[in-house]
DNA sequence: GTCTATAATGGGATAGAC
DNA sequence: GTCTATCCCATTATAGAC
């Protein structure tokens, strides 16, 4: 267990839950147990550790979600539900990366919209192109009457709607525990809410 | 133009943008042209002036919203479609409120969501619990099938699509422009969304 | 590579003159 | 009600000893 790697850890856990802007190197290099100036001589800057936070997350999604939507897309007979299923394993399997992996990604990516004026968001579409290029062929092959500008919307909405169920979705299963006597996962909450987005980016044009 | 109204308007815009923890107090004074002093002689602390701001908006929206849900809730052959289409008057008459209302609204209620830790989720459910009850009412009528747990999760999902695409609106609508030249407003995202969200709190049942 | 100490800046809040 | 001046605290970042 490396510093840098103690680092990455704390920083993680605190970014998902706090966002970016609200966690400050004292309270990682503090929950890492390593002194203060080593973020800086590990990393160079707060911004820098960010990206190396998010990097470490997206080298391992790529490769999978990279297969999956190539495979999802190349099935003439893919529906809509398919293709976001294609999602499913791919995130599932960072839980093996770390604990709590799906959970914290999805978090950080939806900080990753809100604070921080979109530096994160550019980040990620200009290092990870393909992700999205394949994400969108698949779509546009499962739904063909879309437009892409309509796509453009109801992808972005779609985004919305993982991301900020994400973000909170340690309160959301908490409510589920009090309210309905459901002890759920991470899991059945991606099961809730593919058909919910799947009806969305179907839903009859205008 | 008071000082304590100033303060309100140029607070709204800078949070609107930059959200709650990434505007200072200075900012928002120099953006006011008053004292600095001021915020805090006028409301007390940074939070109460973000309550202040909030406040003048829900105060403004929360008669006309529920005035909407309840005629929708009553009527018999109410859509889902419907149901979501009551919000929009009562979100667009907040541009006769002030300039860019609807926009700056909405996206002040996505960085509740996400900045400060939900304390201002906290604030409006308790303020404003009328709005959701009859919001929660007029759904059940509309699509009786759904089960309140159901129900529970896809409301929480159209509230993060709205909340978080409200909440990106400046970089959609900019987006919008140089992809499909299209020069849009916060209206078209509004008539964009709805039937999306329609569609998904309509999904089939498992 | 790790530490202490500290620089440099900016934050929210307040005392007290006017 | 408004101003200046300032307090006190937290932040990121760095210099320099070990």
């Amino acid at each position: 267990m490396t510093t840098k790697n103690k680092i990455l850890d704390a920083a993680e856990d605190l970014f998902a839950v706090k966002g970016f802007n609200g966690t400050s190197l004292r309270e990682i290099t503090s929950l890492a147990e390593v002194n203060l100036a080593a973020v800086n001589y590990h990393f160079g800057s707060k911004k820098e550790l960010i990206k190396a936070v998010m990097s470490r997350y997206m080298n391992e999604l790529a490769p999978n979600l990279e297969k999956a939507l190539l495979d999802v897309g190349s099935d003439e007979n893919a529906s809509l539900n398919d293709v976001f299923s294609a999602f499913v394993q791919p995130l599932l399997s960072l839980n093996n990366f770390r604990e709590n992996g799906t959970s914290n990604f999805l978090q950080l990516l939806g900080r990753g919209y809100t604070d921080s004026q979109g530096f994160l968001r550019w980040f990620l579409t200009t290092q990870y192109p393909n992700v999205i290029q394949y994400f969108v062929d698949a779509v546009q092959r499962a739904y063909p009457e879309l437009s892409p500008e309509d796509m453009f919307w109801r992808l972005h909405f779609t985004m919305g709607t993982i991301v900020f169920t994400m973000s909170s979705s340690d309160a959301l299963l908490d409510i589920a525990k009090n309210d309905f006597s459901r002890d759920l996962e991470i899991e059945n909450l991606i099961e809730q809410v593919i058909p919910y987005i799947a009806a969305g980016v179907a839903a009859p044009l205008k």
